[in-house]
DNA sequence: CTGCTTCCATATCGACCGGTACATAATATC
DNA sequence: GATATTATGTACCGGTCGATATGGAAGCAG
C-alpha cells in the first residue's frame, strides 16, 4: 500500500516506531505534559524531522490517540458482542486492566483519554474536545448494548441503559486514576472482582 | 489569632479571598495549568505581592490544597461516623457529588486532588507525590473503619475491607472524572445511586 | 518633621515553550 | 555526470514560563 514516490533523500527512521515512542510520552506525561523536547529524545528524531512527518504537536497527538484505541483498546469492541451484560462488563474490565497496568510492564500506567480528558491548560482545550467526543461515541455503543441487555432480561430488577453504562464507565476511569495513582495490579484486580461480584445480573 | 505587628504600609489586599481564588484556578487548570498571570488576574495582585504573601507558586498551592481539605472537603471525616458501612458510602458518595458538582454552579467541576495526581509534566512531581500521599492517608481512615465494619456484620457476604475500600474509592475517583468531563449532576448522582443498591450489606 | 518598615508597580531575568529558516547531505530522475 | 527533490542538523524565532531586582508609595514610631 506505500508504493510512495521516493524522490529525494530517503528517512531514515521507522515512522511508526518513533509514533510508537510518542505515544509512550503522551501517556506518561499528558498532552501539555509532554514537550518537544521529550517527544524529540524520546522519538530518536530532530524536530524539523517531527514536524515533516507528522505535521505538528496536535497533529502528533492526534495520530498517537488513533494508535492507542486501534492497538491498545482493541479490547472495546469485542467485549460489546458477549452474551450478557455481565459478560460485557467483564471483558472490559479485563481489558481495562491490561490496558492501565500492562502485565509486561511495558507501557505507562493508566488511560491516555482519562489523562488527556482531565483539566488541564486553555492550550489543549481542542485536544480534549477531542478525546471526550470520542468517549460520547464509546458511551453511546455501551448504552445500546445495555439497552439490548436490559430486553434480554439480563437483570435481576429494573435497570436502566444509560445509568448501568455511567456506572461501568464511572468505574473504569476510577481504576484508571488508581492505576496511575500506583496501585498495583493485585489491587486493581480485586476491584474489578468485586464489581463483577456486586454485579446485578448475568 | 493575627495579632500581627502592624509596622509598616498594611496590605491592600484580604489573603484569605486570595487564597481561595487561586483555589478556583487551581481546581479548574491543575496545578502546571495554572500560571502565574491566571492566578495573579484572578486574586487581583501582582506577582510581587503573591510571592510576598505566599512564598512561591508550589507553596501557594499547597494551602489551596489546605483550604480545599478543609473547607470543600469536609464530609470525609464524618461520613466515618456513621453507624454502617453502606452509610459510611452514602455519604461520602453524596458529599462527593456536592464537591465535584457544587449545586450552586460556583466552584469548578471535579476533585482537585484528581486533576492534580493525573499525570502532567516532570515540573510537578512533587507537587503529585504530596496529592498521592494525602490520599493514601484518607485510604487508610476509611480501610479501617470498613474493617470494623467486617466486623460489625455489615456485609453479607465475605469483603476485604481493602478491597471494599479500594471500590468505593475507585467510583469516586470515577466519578470526579465524569463530572470534570462534563456529565451532568443527575448522571452522577444516577451512578451514586446505582452504587449503594448494589451495595452488598448494610 | 525624620527614620524605618512594609507593600505595590514596573520592568525585567534566564529558561523553556512550540515552531522554523537555512544550509547541507542523500537519493531519484534525466 | 547534472538537476530536482526530500531529509537532516544547527541554530534560532517570538512568546510565555516562574521568579525577582528595583524604586517609589504608604503607613508606623520617634
Amino acid at each position: 500500500m506505500e508504493a510512495v514516490a521516493v524522490r529525494g533523500r530517503p528517512r531514515e527512521f521507522n515512522v511508526d516506531a518513533a509514533l510508537a515512542a510518542a505515544l509512550r510520552v503522551f501517556w506518561t506525561r499528558g498532552y501539555e505534559g509532554a514537550s518537544l523536547t521529550d517527544l524529540t529524545e524520546a522519538m530518536g528524531i530532530t524536530r524539523p524531522s517531527l514536524y515533516a512527518a507528522f505535521g505538528n504537536k496536535e497533529a502528533l497527538f492526534r495520530q498517537a490517540l488513533d494508535l492507542y484505541e486501534r492497538e491498545k483498546q482493541a479490547f472495546v469492541r469485542p467485549a460489546l458482542e458477549q452474551p450478557t451484560a455481565k459478560g460485557v462488563a467483564e471483558r472490559l474490565l479485563q481489558g481495562a486492566i491490561d490496558n492501565y497496568l500492562d502485565p509486561d510492564g511495558c507501557d505507562p500506567r493508566g488511560c491516555l483519554g482519562v489523562i488527556t480528558s482531565t483539566a488541564c491548560g486553555t492550550e489543549a482545550e481542542c485536544i480534549r474536545d477531542e478525546v471526550l467526543e470520542r468517549g460520547r461515541k464509546v458511551n453511546e455503543l455501551f448504552t445500546q448494548r445495555m439497552a439490548k441487555a436490559v430486553a434480554d432480561g439480563d437483570f435481576n430488577g429494573p435497570v436502566d441503559p444509560e445509568t448501568i453504562t455511567n456506572y461501568l464507565m464511572t468505574v473504569l476511569k476510577g481504576m484508571a486514576v488508581q492505576a496511575g495513582a500506583g496501585a498495583t495490579r493485585d489491587e486493581v484486580q480485586r476491584v474489578a472482582d468485586a464489581t463483577l461480584a456486586m454485579w446485578p445480573g448475568r
